[in-house]
DNA sequence: TCTATGACTTTGG
DNA sequence: CCCAAAGCCATAG
């Protein structure tokens, strides 16, 4: 095949996001890590904002770095704090989760310390 | 081709 | 804890 871009970082993004385990979370700038292209967390962001939440990828499970969701200004409400709720993500009264033990590494990606819960 | 945009992140006050 | 500014880079027009 001729130069055939293997795959944008929209698609890499969107795979990633597809496989996220319920209960789980990813994080804007750990997509961007993983698609290739690190400090590029603002353009997940633009990614999953095409998405509009009209797709059928679990895209509530991808929130930002403080554990916080950031859809609140984009009249998604707090649609995607309780979505997650529904799967069993605990949000503090602050609106926060607790990313240590919620944030989901692929297997093929998995930190070289698999930190054990409980 | 160039400019503007943004569901981010990090650092500093 | 809250707020502001700078850095970041793929997409859209």
């Amino acid at each position: 095949m001729t130069s055939t871009p293997e795959a944008s970082f929209r698609d890499r993004v969107l795979s990633l996001v597809a496989r996220i385990p319920e209960g789980r979370v990813m994080t804007y700038g750990q997509l961007a890590l993983l698609a290739g292209q690190p400090g590029a967390a603002r353009q997940a962001g633009y990614v999953m904002n095409a998405l509009m939440g009209g797709s059928d990828l679990p895209w509530q499970r991808v929130i930002n770095a403080q554990g916080r969701v950031s859809t609140h200004k984009l009249g998604f409400g707090d649609m995607q704090e309780r979505l997650l709720m529904s799967e069993g993500v605990a949000f503090d009264s602050s609106g926060r989760c607790d990313l240590a033990r919620l944030q989901w590494w692929p297997p093929e990606a998995a930190p070289a310390s698999p930190e054990r819960l409980l």
